[in-house]
DNA sequence: GCCGTTTTCGGCCCGACTGTTTTCAGTCG
């Protein structure tokens, strides 16, 4: 059972007692431990077998002992108790935004079966007659059309450059002081939703109003009078907020979240006598209202670091800025050299010398050409090429390289006596995604066994959007990495950036060497190399752990390259 | 149901918006 069935199941649970009325906090607790086991790094099923499941935030004694009868016989006698006499189609309900607990049941108990049962039953003036409200019901239809297109998460990188145009539309305006991204854009998650942005002013309406007219909108969908919605040509919808430049930290706090950091830290607040809000921060003993014009201002007052954006999703941020313990997480600044680039030697679209003026363009020591081991490739040939090239330049040093598959046999595609003319040997698996946990781990560690290579690349094989990663114990492969003092790529390519952020914190924590790199296929690519960076920081990484952060020679003596 | 530099018992984040059961419940971020 993955993760993140278990998730929806106690989100069910929790459903199930809002509609009959529970405890508020007790259903509170359900849904915090169904965020937090979403959230963590390893699968779930693993730590209860290792028997550490009340290690998991927010699994007390209880969840633990109806967790562990999941494990065991595949289902819980109290959950089902507990849904007993609510009908099965009021769990898919909730699926449509807007849609909570209590409407879901309403609707299921007037006898409607399913989503597309309910929108049939909307239009023939079924549910009207039942008693729900013209209003409602619109807002159900237009809530099941949202639902319809869900999914219309965008790439990070896509979100990025879509708020910096309207961002620096924004910022020529004289009456704007200040203006950034929030929520998951500013957190640097991997896909964003919505792309939300901010605006210290003290003219609320007049930013609003030439928000409005920002020449990519296709339709403003509401402004008022401190925020405003609008849907791009491009289909993406950009929200906009406004707060004078004395409470705009509070502001910038409040929706850069995530949500579960902004529970913990006003619970902090709480105990220390201030409550929190977008509008400012109020001391509770005097009443009144402290102004916060920036974030530092507001963690200043609270007596704690400010946490980068990146590590705001409450998981610890909070207790290590209270004691001043934040790490301090890489900068893309330190990056010296790019480890996996492809060039038209294998199905790159520009050449060794185009990639090399690329690299040295962003001022890298190094560059490593890993093309893909065609078993075509005249391997001699190109190994020449890259060698006269170093003859000839010595600005930068291109390193030899060569991305070999991993078969789904455990077998590398090429044989070692070819891998050892190469100064740096990728591996990663390109096929048979769909092997048993068990197979994918071998595979992993066996291509870690080989004395020949230096790195895994891509570890997961995710493609966002469109695929899951496949299953492996990550823990045993960070633990034959360690052994075998091999690195693990963070893979900055926007639909893959990975490993993904939880696991860069977990291989971080074992004593795995990173590497952040682009995989360019394109001159272009080379610079994608911050959203890798974002990736790492998510990670909690310094600047230690990560190899392509070392100059040259010291890369050199690690990659045991003359 | 969870959790501990207020507490192993008694607390548990904050505010906006919406519809409609006109004083609040439901949902969301």
């Amino acid at each position: 059972m993955t993760n993140s069935q278990v998730a929806e199941l106690l989100r069910s649970i929790a459903a199930a007692y809002a509609i009959k009325g529970g405890n508020r906090f007790q259903i509170a607790a359900y849904e915090t431990a169904a965020d937090s086991i979403e959230h963590m790094s390893g699968s779930l099923q693993d730590f209860w077998a290792q028997g550490t499941l009340d290690s998991v935030p927010g699994v007390g004694s209880h969840l633990a002992t109806y967790l562990d009868e999941l494990f065991q016989t595949g289902k819980v006698r109290h959950f089902e108790e507990t849904v007993k006499g609510i009908p099965e189609a009021t769990f898919d309900f909730l699926k449509i935004p807007g849609v909570g607990p209590k409407t879901a049941y309403k609707i299921a108990e007037a006898g409607v079966i399913s989503i597309a049962d309910l929108e049939k039953r909307i239009q023939s003036g079924y549910l009207e007659k039942k008693g729900f409200g013209k209003k409602t019901l619109q807002n159900i239809l237009r809530g099941i059309e949202e639902f319809r297109r869900k999914s219309d998460r965008i790439l990070l990188p896509l979100a990025w450059e879509t708020a910096e145009g309207v961002l620096n539309y924004l910022r020529a305006m004289p009456e704007v002081k200040q203006a950034d991204s929030l929520g998951s854009l500013r957190r640097m998650v991997a896909t964003v939703g919505d792309v939300d942005l901010s605006v210290a002013s003290k003219e609320p309406k007049k930013v609003i109003d030439f928000f409005t007219r920002y020449p990519e909108a296709a339709r403003v969908i509401e402004a008022g009078d401190k925020t405003a919605t609008i849907a791009l040509k491009s289909g993406i919808r950009v929200d906009l907020m406004v707060q004078p430049p004395e409470h705009y930290g509070s502001l910038l706090q409040h929706f850069t979240g995530s949500k579960s950091h902004n529970i913990a830290l006003r619970t902090y607040a709480l105990g220390i006598g201030y409550s929190l809000s977008e509008y400012g921060v109020k001391e509770e003993k005097s009443g009144k209202t402290i102004s916060c014009p920036t974030e530092n201002d507001l963690y200043d007052l609270l007596k704690m670091q400010t946490p980068p954006p990146e590590l705001r999703e409450g998981t610890g941020e909070i207790e290590a800025a209270l004691k001043l313990q934040l790490p301090r997480i890489i900068t893309t600044g330190k990056i010296k050299g790019d480890l996996h680039t492809h060039t038209v030697w294998s199905d790159g679209q520009n050449t060794l010398a185009e990639m090399v003026e690329g690299a040295k363009s962003l001022g890298y020591e190094y560059l490593a050409i890993t093309d893909h081991s065609y078993p075509n490739l005249d391997f001699e040939k190109r190994i020449f090429q890259i060698e006269q090239y170093n003859y000839s330049k010595r600005d930068i040093r291109v390193i030899i390289g060569l991305e070999v598959n991993i078969s789904a046999d455990s077998t590398l595609q090429i044989p070692d006596k070819i891998l050892q003319k190469h100064e740096f040997i990728i591996a990663s698996i390109h096929t048979s995604f769909r092997q048993p946990k068990e197979q994918i781990t071998a595979r992993l560690i066996s291509a870690i066994e080989n004395p020949y290579v230096d790195m895994i690349a891509h570890p997961t094989g995710r493609l966002l959007l469109e695929r899951e990663g496949y299953e492996a114990d990550w823990e045993k492969v960070f633990e034959a990495c360690v052994k075998h003092d091999k690195i693990l790529e963070i893979n900055a390519f926007p639909n893959r950036l990975d490993l993904p952020d939880n696991l860069v914190r977990s291989a971080v924590a074992a004593g795995v060497k990173l590497a952040i790199n682009t995989d360019s296929h394109h001159v272009s690519q080379l610079s994608l190399m911050p959203y890798g960076v974002s990736v790492a920081r998510r990670g909690w990484a310094g600047e230690k752990g990560i190899v392509n952060t070392l100059p040259w020679n010291k890369v050199k003596s690690i990659l045991k390259i003359n």
